[in-house]
This record gives structure tokens, C-alpha cells and sequence, in this order.
DNA sequence: CCTGTTCCATACCGATCGGTATATAGTATG
DNA sequence: CATACTATATACCGATCGGTATGGAACAGG
């Protein structure tokens, strides 16, 4: 339950929960919820399995601290993304963004929110429900950004914000899917300059 | 390891090999090849344990032969929508296909092979691989026809037949994430219409 | 009928799953 | 030092995993 002590008593913790926490998101990236055990989760935190529990609760609190980490280390190009002058721009650096991520050498390939959602859980359907209800609001804010685009005549007649922010989140999810599947960095940058040919204006 | 009898001699059995691979497919769809259990897989298949592997070998073996089952009767669709007449055609039929697929009221929602090669499997790498290399060989057809179009003019200048193929894939691997997810038959019947919208000419 | 063969039913195998009980080691306060 | 408290280490829990051994039931050919 991890209560913070006001002052500390006890014996003090060997390990640093920041970087233990680092390390179960690297495998529930690699593994997803269901595939990472506790056993390998353990292992690659360097520490010992009650001290996981002590420390972070259960498996499912585990993986929700892991996507908080996820969502504010990884994700954090979304944000500067919406801030893009046009919708145009916003596309570009979303799916340059996710580029950037899901290629890099040091990190697993893919999505951990896709990851998490595809496969048809089993006990752990909570679980999938967190990870949609995360991406339901991230989709709500892009959704917001392209209303405004619209307003702006930023987006072409004909073609509705909610459209095109559903079009590029499945762009996106696509790629995080090419990723899992051992696609070359050059495929991805050929796939991101095919997307931002086709996407309307400029 | 089912071999055919040439006059049937000893006790016959008394179930269905076609209809409980067909069962065992419902099933690996809706919860991946790791997530499938042997108990879940006879349940639903209506028989015991030890006809299982009588009739299909093993887990991974049953699992190959519902891929094959998969390929034949849920992505048919493929083979005719390379026979349109245009690039365009092909895209259009390809995404009408597999949305019809993935929206059916009576079966999972999503694509077997997108949900078999997301989860970074820990035993099962061989099953990936076995999927990606069906995928890579369905994508070289894409890639074929849309070379064929590149020559019949049907693809604008400065876009690639490998280019093309492969946005078009992720733009449908996307669609089994979202649909994955709960997406509801209009969201995806307007992701089909956007996209088709952001096709080159026509 | 008897024998051979194949299938079904039950119970079981070792391994691993997520999670925990227990005992010991290390720290702060008194 | 003694006490209170917390972290670690080891061993263990019941449940489930994929897979199988065993014994009886149902058919064929003789």
C-alpha cells in the first residue's frame, strides 16, 4: 500500500521504486499485462517478489503505475503535437512522434495501449478497459484540436473533425501494429510520408 | 496425428473435426493463441481433452490449422478485391471486406492474425512468425497488384506501389485495432469513406 | 463370439501462474 | 541496549497451464 513516512522508520528499502517502475514498463511493453509474469517482472526489477507487492500492491497496480509512467514519459509528444498551428501539423508530428517512439533501439516495438486491447483478455478485461478509457480521452482531445481546425478552415469541406481524428488514430494504431510485427525503421518513415501525402490541403 | 483411415476399423468418432475446428477458431480469435486455454478450447469444441490431441495434434498444431480455416473462409475477400479493375477498386473492396469481417454481429470483433503477432509472445514467437510470414506473403500480392497498377497509370506519380501497399495495410490493421476495441460498425463505416475520401484520384 | 483397433472419459502429470506466510535482517526511536 | 517497525529472503499456497496415462466403450474383420 505504500504509505509514505512522515519520518523514516524501519528498515529503509534497498531499491529505488522509479526505476523498478522503469523496468516493469519495459516488460509489459515487451509482453503485455498477460504475458508479463510476476516472476519475470521480479527478475527484471532487480528485486524480490514481496517486495513488489509491498511496494506497488498487486499485478494490476503494477501495470497501472506502469501506464501513468508510460503516459507521461512516452506519450508526452502528443501533447506538444495538438499545439501544432494547423491540422496539418498536428498530423505530422503525431505520426512523427509515434515514429520516433516505437523505433527506437533501447525500447521494445509497438504500442503498449494497443497491446494491451487486442488481445481478448481473459481475467483481466478491467484491465483492457482502463487502457480504452485512456485512449477514448486521448482521442477526445485530438478530436477537439480538429473541431477547432475545422473553425479555422483548417480542414477541407466535406471532411468532418471526428472523421479525421478517427482516421489518424487508426493511422497511428496501424503502425504501432507494423512496429510489433518487426517493421524497418525506413518502412515506418515511408509509411508516415505516404499518410501526410494523401492528408488533404497543402 | 490423424491419419485417414483407408476402411474405417475401431470405434468411430463421434464428433465433427470441421465443425470443432471451426469452434476452436471462434475461440483463438476472441482471446489470442496464449489466452485460448486447452480447457476453454474443448468446451467450446464439444469435446474432451484427449480427442484434442488425437484429432489435432497440439495446441500450436489446432492453432495452425484454425489460421488456415481463418484464411480460407474469413479473408477470401482479399482474393477478389484484387481482381478490381483499379487501385481505388482494390482499396475500396479490401476495406469493405474486411469491415464486413470484423463487424459481424455473430462473430469476434478484429483480426486473428492482427491479434496473434501484437502480444510479444513468450513461448509462442514460432506462432508469430508463422502469422507474419502469411501476412508478408498476402502483402506481396497487394504489393503486385498495385505494381500492375503502377503501370496501368493507375497510381498518381511520386507514390509507390510499396508505399501505397503498405499504407493500406496498416490503415486495415488499424481498423482491427479499433475494432478490437469496440468500435461500432458506423465508426468504422466512416473510416472506410475517409479513407477512400483521401485516395489519389477519382 | 473373439480379437484388434480406435475413440471417449477420468484422472493425473510436472510446471508455472498470481499471491502470501514466516522468519530474519536492518533502521529509527526511546 | 531494547523496542518498534519495515524490508528482504525463502519457501510455500491453491489454481491453472499444456499434455498424457489408463481403462472401458464401440466399432471392424475373422
Amino acid at each position: 500500500m505504500e504509505q509514505v513516512a512522515t519520518t523514516s522508520r524501519g528498515r529503509p528499502r534497498e531499491f529505488d521504486p522509479a526505476q523498478a517502475l522503469a523496468a516493469a514498463l519495459q516488460v509489459f511493453w515487451r509482453r503485455g499485462y498477460e504475458g508479463a509474469s510476476i516472476s519475470e517482472l521480479t527478475e527484471a526489477m532487480g528485486i524480490t517478489r514481496p517486495s513488489l507487492y509491498a511496494c506497488f500492491g498487486n499485478k494490476e497496480a503494477l501495470f497501472r503505475q506502469a501506464l501513468d509512467l508510460y503516459e507521461t514519459e512516452k506519450l508526452c509528444y502528443v501533447k506538444t503535437a495538438l499545439e501544432a498551428p494547423t491540422a496539418r501539423g498536428v498530423a505530422e508530428r503525431l505520426l512523427r512522434g509515434s515514429l520516433a517512439m516505437q523505433c527506437s533501439d533501447s525500447e521494445p516495438q509497438g504500442c503498449l495501449g494497443v497491446i494491451s486491447t487486442v488481445a481478448g483478455v481473459t481475467e483481466a478485461d478491467c484491465i483492457r478497459d482502463e487502457v480504452l478509457k485512456r485512449r477514448a480521452s486521448s482521442n477526445a482531445a485530438l478530436l477537439a484540436r480538429f473541431v477547432q481546425a475545422k473553425e479555422e478552415g483548417d480542414l477541407p469541406d466535406g471532411i468532418e473533425p471526428e472523421a479525421m481524428s478517427c482516421y489518424l488514430s487508426t493511422v497511428m494504431q496501424g503502425m504501432a501494429v507494423q512496429a510489433s510485427g518487426g517493421a524497418s525503421r525506413e518502412t515506418l518513415e515511408r509509411l508516415v510520408q505516404t499518410t501526410l501525402a494523401m492528408w488533404p490541403g497543402r
